[in-house]
DNA sequence: CACTTAACGG
DNA sequence: TTCACACCATCTC
DNA sequence: GATGGTGTGTCTCCGTTAAGTGCA
């Protein structure tokens, strides 16, 4: 983060420049974390800092790579030059270990086809010289599980083969720690720093509040990890159920059910990501009709959908008091509008079948036409798009991203303004409470400062000014490749301003379920300051409620959006 | 040999 | 350890 | 119309290189 400004070329980087980004963090994370390291953990960074310089970027070389094994005849670092001495090193301390038996897998990312049939001759001389890798590693297999080969013979003649080591670097928990406490997540590691030093991606200079804590205890880190831990045990186990029998998936889906139910949350700041798993493996207990033990994960998790599943999972089973009255509960304290929403009618549903009242039809309280045109490219959307030219000088695709990169220009300065917690390292496009309904709590005077300001100065200007002023810089709000100044130009020509004010105050209200549903095409007149928002739908495709709403609320407010169903004529 | 994919690294 | 959307099948009213 | 499942383009960069695969 050496900060170099240097927009259309591509800075130079000092051959070792990973040690500096390394450095940053550990002692960034030694200066706010310090009392939350365990022993070994500080004597990690003791001995890191005491080693020779070669040694440093060869273990940092390798903590990058995907590994964990490496053949060290292939290493090749201009940069550390010489690599006999820190690999002597680093084996010496154990900071590298030297693989005493590998994992067939392991064996076969090491190593090349043409050399795991050198390796094992044996094996591959009963395959056809075209036999794929996945054949050979399959015989593996085989001598394996057969008892003909073991692990430690795998490493022994891998090792003999290259004449040299495998190592893998150890005390990858010990990193992984560092980063989590320097970035706040599991997602972002040393790569940001580079990205950002090359000006590939660039980040608003929020102030970082070294005071602030995400982390308050050593437990708030190990909650965190353990929430980590059962995620992965989630992917895995969708990466592989496939390969599972049906009843060998149920068994393991409710053995990570059973783990997850056993995990107590305390760290508020936690429980947004176990809910979101919450949420997710409860759904995949309810498609096994694992009734009870998803509503028991449900029942834990305070994250949208979690009590509309569990009303389905009632009208499922028929249960339909129980239903009724949790339908009931969420309409009187919906989370959020969608809940709202799906609460209402599954509350029809209920009424239908305890009292067999009759449903009031709702009809579309939105402009809808038709169209019919013909197929040109793949594309409904793009089609609809070219024959509204014909009645419109400018029709652009837009969908979600045009209101949302708006939104991000006008009230860019309090997306970034530096509340307390909001930004936990140098390298976030949004801050970590956007999504909460805190968010506008937290911001409230300076959201309404900003409306205020909005509403007196004129749009076209503002955003301009701010478009120039912080063009490049990563928002999630913002979509660069889209917005250029003639776009915003001409939006804000034709938009009046109460209706981008209106439309941003829904963002505000809840920007987590408003950044998505808005319509397909924005048709733009500027000379006549008129333009319309337009939803298209193509046959069999149908508005989805998040759609819905929006065109609700675009009718409330008298904002020009309509639905287009679209239908294909013959050539 | 053409094509695709994954890893790597600045 | 993605998200938003379209498309399609199926069931219900 | 409601719902669930699945596919698609997109994601947070992009050029280079090695390797696997299937085909002529
Ligand atoms: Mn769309
Ligand atoms: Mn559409």
């Amino acid at each position: 983060m050496t900060g170099s400004t240097v927009v259309n070329q591509t800075p130079v980087l000092p051959p070792r420049y990973y040690l500096e980004n390394f450095r940053v963090l550990y002692s960034t994370v030694q200066a706010q974390y310090a009392d939350l390291l365990q022993a070994d953990e500080l004597a990690f960074i003791e001995h890191y800092d005491a080693m020779d310089e070669e040694s440093q970027c060869l273990y940092l070389r390798l903590i990058s790579r995907r590994g964990p094994w490496f053949r060290s005849a292939k290493l090749s670092y201009p940069e550390i030059g010489d690599l006999r001495a820190p690999l002597e090193y680093l084996l010496a301390c154990n900071w590298l270990l030297e693989a005493q038996a590998l994992e067939l897998d392991d064996v076969q990312g090491l190593f090349t086809l043409a050399e795991l049939r050198k390796i094992f001759p044996e094996c591959a001389e009963s395959l056809p010289t075209t036999a794929p890798k996945s054949a050979l590693m399959a015989v593996l297999d085989q001598a394996l599980s057969r008892g003909e080969l073991t692990q430690a013979d795998l490493a022994r003649r891998c090792v003999a083969y290259d004449e040299t080591v495998i190592v893998a670097p150890s005390w990858t928990e010990h990193v992984a720690l560092l980063q989590l406490l320097f970035f706040g997540n599991r997602r972002q590691d040393l790569t940001e720093f580079v990205l950002s030093d090359l000006g590939v991606m660039r980040y608003v200079q929020y102030p970082l509040d070294r005071a602030h804590r995400l982390f308050p205890s050593r437990e708030a880190v190990e909650e965190y990890l353990l929430i980590g831990e059962c995620a992965d045990t989630y992917w895995l186990w969708r990466e592989q159920r496939t390969m599972l029998e049906e009843e060998a998936q149920r068994d393991s889906l409710q053995q990570l059910a059973q783990l997850i139910g056993t995990v107590q949350v305390g760290y508020e700041a936690n429980r947004p990501r176990f809910h979101a798993l919450l949420n997710r493996v409860a759904r995949e207990l309810e498609r096994m009709a694992l009734y009870d033990h998803a509503m028991l994960l449900y029942c834990e998790s305070h994250r949208h959908p979690a009590r509309e599943r569990n009303i389905r999972v009632l009208v499922a089973q028929e249960r339909w008091e129980e239903a009724l009255a949790l339908c009931e509960t969420v309409l009187a304290q919906p989370w959020c509008e969608d809940e709202y929403d799906a609460a209402g009618r599954l509350q029809v549903k209920a009424r239908r079948a305890l009292f067999g009242e009759r449903a009031p039809r709702t009809k579309a309280s939105f402009s809808e036409r038709h169209l019919n045109i013909v197929r040109e490219t793949g594309s409904v959307e793009r089609d609809t798009a070219t024959a509204l030219m014909q009645q419109w000088p400018q029709v652009r695709y837009v969908e979600n991203a045009l209101m949302n990169s708006l939104f991000g220009l006008a009230y860019w300065d309090v997306i970034f303004s530096p509340v307390a917690g909001a930004f936990n390292n140098p390298f976030q496009s949004v801050p970590a409470d956007m999504y909460a309904q805190e968010f506008s709590l937290r911001r409230r005077k300076q959201i309404a400062a900003r409306r205020d300001e909005l509403e007196e100065l004129p749009l076209v200007q503002t955003l301009t000014d701010t478009f120039r002023r912080v063009k490049g810089l990563q928002n999630r709000w913002v979509s660069w490749g889209l917005l250029d100044e003639a776009l915003i130009e001409d939006v804000l020509v034709c938009m009046p301003k109460a209706h981008l004010l209106a439309i941003w105050d829904r963002l505000l209200f809840d920007p987590g379920e408003n950044r998505r549903g808005f319509p397909d095409l924005i048709a733009l007149d500027p000379g006549a300051a008129r333009y319309e928002m337009i939803e298209v739908k193509g046959p069999g495709d149908a508005l989805q409620a998040s759609q819905k709403r929006w065109l609700n609320f675009f009718q409330s407010a008298s904002i020009p959006a309509s639905v287009l169903w679209v239908q294909w004529i013959d050539d």
